[in-house]
DNA sequence: TGCATTAATGAATAAATATTCAGTATTTTT
DNA sequence: AAAAATACTGAATATTTATTCATTAATGCA
């Protein structure tokens, strides 16, 4: 054996993939433009990923996997209602907010040629605990009596907004705009 | 003179460009299929437009000006609080739902190496008697007094979430689910 | 320490895509 | 109806971008 390949090398290129594809969207995404952001040759992307292709297809599965992670790690299904919904709020936004880039990302590669059908289906299913969460909200007569497919937009939605704007603009996410906005989330769904 | 340019050829390319953006994004569109999508020769997109970022931009620049005839033609500030809010949040809805396609390239169009800053402060200002009603919303002590940006996004994002859903998933919108929608974002709203 | 092995480089090549242009078709004008 | 002007075509060319590969550098192992 000899020299190993290094894990620094794929943190840089998920890195700097990321930081292009918020600044300029899948379109902007070049090979030569990712290695110079990361540090490295061309072609040593082609030692780490067969393709672009490759590279964005992995990246993604990779950003899936930490997100699910961190949505339900700290989640307790049997607190109060309630509680399930707070946390779940929260820890969707952070997701959201910290990872702006990661969320961009994902965004366009829906909207992309690089995704495959069956891709699509499974997203899905990783949503199930919150599915889940608000069938028991309908059930315990908390919440409004609607499609959870309703429901579930009137939270994602000004998240994604909210997560945007924050880049974009000066607009400053304190603990006090934090909590305002779940509280009109939550205004929005309570019966 | 001789032949005239027809202006029916220019809304084929804009219904191709919007149609191809819609399914890959900007990354998945190429001249040469937008030609085809349009029934023409790649060669006439030159007669048209001097370029792909001249076809794009312009683009923008025609849907922008559909959007804001859309949202404002028929709205009447001078009407009673919640009247005023329901019609806008209908005419944007409306505008969203039925211009997916539209609301897509925009949406691409912001995150792609074509936007130029300076459209990007012009694009706030389209929205200018939205803010305005809000505030007076506040002042009339009928919504929460909270920073505008945050309400404007509470109302847009479900909206942003609804129209992508509809399309891509069995989402049927009926009139029903769009009242429930609306009384969402209301009661999220209002004090 | 030196050899074997593989990572890393970046200029060269291949592939994909935008753009041009010489030729053709169509329409308007006289 | 012929001529003049310009739209239209699509194969050829130019440009951009992905990928390869001969060479160099670094690391693990004997």
């Amino acid at each position: 054996m000899a020299r190993d390949k290094d894990d620094k090398k794929i943190e840089a290129i998920y890195a700097a993939t990321l930081q292009i594809v918020l600044q300029s969207g899948f379109s902007g995404l070049k090979m030569p433009d990712i290695a110079k952001a990361a540090g490295m040759a061309t072609g040593t992307l082609y030692i780490y990923f067969k393709s672009k292709e490759d590279l964005v297809n992995t990246l993604y599965l990779h950003l899936k996997s930490r997100k699910m992670k961190g949505l339900f790690s700290q989640y307790d299904p049997s607190a109060p209602f309630r509680a399930c919904f707070k946390q779940l709020w929260y820890a969707y936004f952070q997701l959201n907010l910290v990872n702006l880039q990661e969320a961009v990302f994902l965004e366009q590669y829906f909207r992309s040629p690089y995704l495959q059908e069956e891709v699509k289906k499974q997203e899905k299913q990783l949503f199930q605990p919150i599915y889940d969460l608000l069938e028991r909200g309908k059930k315990e007569q908390i919440i409004k009596n609607l499609d959870s497919e309703l429901l579930l937009l009137q939270l994602t939605g000004p998240i994604h907004e909210m997560t945007k704007l924050s880049y974009s603009e000066a607009f400053q996410i304190t603990e006090q705009v934090l909590e305002k906005a779940f509280l009109m989330a939550w205004d929005g769904l309570k019966l």
